[in-house]
DNA sequence: ATTTTACAGTACAATTTGTTCGATAAAATA
DNA sequence: TATTTTATCGAACAAATTGTACTGTAAAAT
């Protein structure tokens, strides 16, 4: 990807990050982002086809970062259902949610966060194997979507109340109710 | 109420909730809304400073028919909280969805739900009370915020696998995992 | 050195929003 | 019943927003 088109799109991003931690998306326009991204009208629309899929690219980049495989070779941040043992997984996502990566928790801190909490729990529910079902005539599906949705609800509690717990208490939480 | 008011205030609603059946909030215009509600924009801005002021007041009407008081001289449905035993409050209210009252069920199901959620979320967390917390060194708040989202997503899962499951099982689905 | 591509800047039509106003009909009041 | 009050309609309107089109320019690729 050419260079200029790299930059663009990043500014975009940081625009859009940086207005949703004040604002919800329906009031932001999308002459607010170019303004703050500087860039064109045009180059916008080049880039992204509504405000809409803005946000979708813009939760499918930040929560690629966290769950999804590096290069091999790149030794900075290994896929997370590799480097960690299974029962860990869960407090290695709490702790990257407390080092603010990629700014992840003030968009699921900010008052829209649904998106956010959709694209989170979505891939969540392959973690779900991790755990043990508590009963055997549950349903796989069903136990999959708990387990998912009660951890972004954990994290979202503990962002809600000041994240004054650390994060392997907070995973403690979780695994108590689970 | 002037009956005048009552039949605009009425109309405005059912035509956003027939819109909302088929296409996200966000997509919805007002203009839509007063079209298929068949009243002038100047009244629908004298009922509503917004579109957004609109949803928020849906909300409020339909959940204030599935969890609040109504007069004790009227039968029809007395207070949820009253007329059940506390372990069955849970069944009563997958009940009331599946009887579908005031079409809450395709508002659940409606792509964009995140706001019914939010308001169902918010009158379940008085329903924690009725449950045992499950650990004595979990802070309450933490456990109220549980056992609401896991109802909310419960009913949520139940809605988007095409309710296959009775009320009583789904319950029980519900209560295994708490 | 030449060609291709991305961008800025401007202008623009089409929608949408929220307001204003006078006329009319329904409701409340006397 | 007669009068007053109120809700609505319909139309018009300014302001804001959206998404597109175009030209000139600078950066990147060839």
């Amino acid at each position: 990807m050419d260079r200029r088109q790299r930059k663009t799109r990043e500014a975009i991003f940081q625009a859009l990050t940086a207005l949703l931690a004040k604002k919800e998306f329906s009031q932001i326009t999308v002459s607010e982002i170019i303004e703050k991204a500087d860039v064109g009208r045009a180059t916008f629309y080049a880039h992204f086809e509504t405000k809409d899929y803005l946000l979708k690219e813009l939760c499918e980049e930040l929560f690629c970062h966290i769950f999804d495989a590096v290069q091999p070779d790149n030794n900075t941040h290994k896929h997370i259902f590799d480097c960690e043992a299974p029962d860990s997984v869960f407090l290695h996502l709490a702790q990257h949610l407390q080092n603010n990566d990629n700014q992840i928790l003030e968009l699921l801190a900010s008052p829209n966060n649904e998106l956010f909490m959709q694209y989170f729990k979505k891939n969540l529910k392959r973690l779900a194997s991790f755990t043990e079902k508590k009963n055997a005539t549950l349903p796989d599906d069903f136990w999959a979507h708990h387990v998912a949705t009660t951890f972004v609800e954990t994290m979202k509690w503990w962002i809600d109340n000041g994240m004054q717990e650390s994060s392997e208490e907070i995973t403690e939480y979780f695994f108590k109710v689970i």
